[in-house]
DNA sequence: GGGGCTGGGTGATTGCCGTTTAGTGGCAGG
DNA sequence: CCTGCCACTAAACGGCAATCACCCAGCCCC
């Protein structure tokens, strides 16, 4: 026991961080927190620790920890829209457009798992449902970048069944399909992957487009 | 302020259950808000209030929460496993009972859509892994019926592309990802899933089978 | 220069959750 | 009758998100 038994004190504090500089350094610990641990693993506790601060300092900057985790997401989301609207402007052929869209949507939802999984797996409650909407937003703009070249090919007649929007949403929900099963069940054993999101577009745009 | 001061008391205890008759009552209570709430609404307390039972009860019939779900989905998922034995047998053309088994499957997943989501959708870690065996075991036996006549296809020389896994793998996953999606995205302005299903399914199988 | 407001910070607290521990009461077998 | 067992219980533990009342440095303005 040494002598120091008065309070340890005197600003133990962490200096102010001024402005939005501090809500930048949460924003970061969260991301490494969630990447490393997924939802479940970046609790508010954990991410206060990691900047240095109390867990009540979150809430200065953020109304609840869905709102930390979901502006991680929106950035993440943005990337896939910038890549989705660059691909989708690109001048070559829609159905290439249309397999290319795909595949980096495959590629991004791998590399960005947690964010991806967050969105798109969010099972039922999990996040409060209407604190959604703007990373909602961002995806329907996602999804109506890829749609508007499938209708493309819907102008062209080259759509073999279905109408633009069902022809688009079998192809986007297949993928998510891929990617979400091999993400929530490592363990399976697959085929291996490359060969698998080939096998899948190919017989996806083969199935649904003609020529 | 009245004179019961004393405890309330003498036997507020709820009589025993004999022998497996409470683990059969607890399994009732759990599915009934299991099914209305999902996996976070279905607490411990809640099933054992519904019960009529002290919580710690619980922890007499199963080791922990995850248990009590899981053998729930287990029942769901053998309905499945028969359903994809009965179809697997039928006497008609392979191509034929692939079809009929994705769309069973697909209406499986939507009838028990908790269940579904539980074992398909976890997002990582929310249940803890190992925890899973039965049950995934349960679903590599349906896998296994419908890949068997995905084999029946590929060895008449019909798979127009991919493996035999793959192929399966591709189906498979295709479909669980417009269930999971029309589940955990139902404001999304969806085709007619009467119409998303028939296009997705013909378009998988226009695309991988030959004929 | 001093008073008061502001706003980022804090520890304690609330109310959930799953799970554990230390009992308690009734009943079956000797 | 007693004894041991076992389904059951209340109370507690630790962890979670979120809220509360408070604190104090810095600034503006009189």
């Amino acid at each position: 026991m040494t002598t120091t038994l008065k309070k340890p004190v005197r600003s133990a504090r962490k200096p102010k961080g001024d402005g939005h500089l501090r809500r930048g350094e949460i924003l970061q610990a969260a991301e490494r927190i969630f990447l490393a641990e997924g939802y479940q693993g970046a609790t508010i506790r954990k991410i206060a620790d990691e900047v240095g601060v109390s867990s009540t300092a979150l809430y200065m900057h953020f109304r609840d920890k869905d709102e930390i985790l979901l502006e991680i997401c929106n950035s993440a989301f943005e990337i896939l829209l910038k890549q989705n609207s660059e691909i989708a402007a690109r001048p070559i052929d829609a159905v290439a457009r249309v397999r290319l869209l795909l595949d980096a949507y495959i590629t991004f939802a791998l590399e960005n798992s947690n964010a991806y999984q967050l969105i798109f797996c969010g099972q039922s409650g999990a996040i409060s449902e209407e604190k959604q909407t703007i990373t909602e937003e961002l995806g329907d703009r996602c999804y109506e970048k890829f749609a508007g070249v499938v209708r493309e090919i819907g102008a062209t007649g080259r759509l073999r069944t279905g109408t633009v929007e069902s022809a688009a949403q079998s192809m986007w929900t297949a993928c998510h399909g891929m990617v979400a099963l091999t993400m929530t069940k490592p363990k399976f054993h697959w085929a291996p992957t490359d060969e698998l999101r080939s096998v899948l577009l190919d017989g996806l745009l083969y199935g649904l487009v003609t020529d």
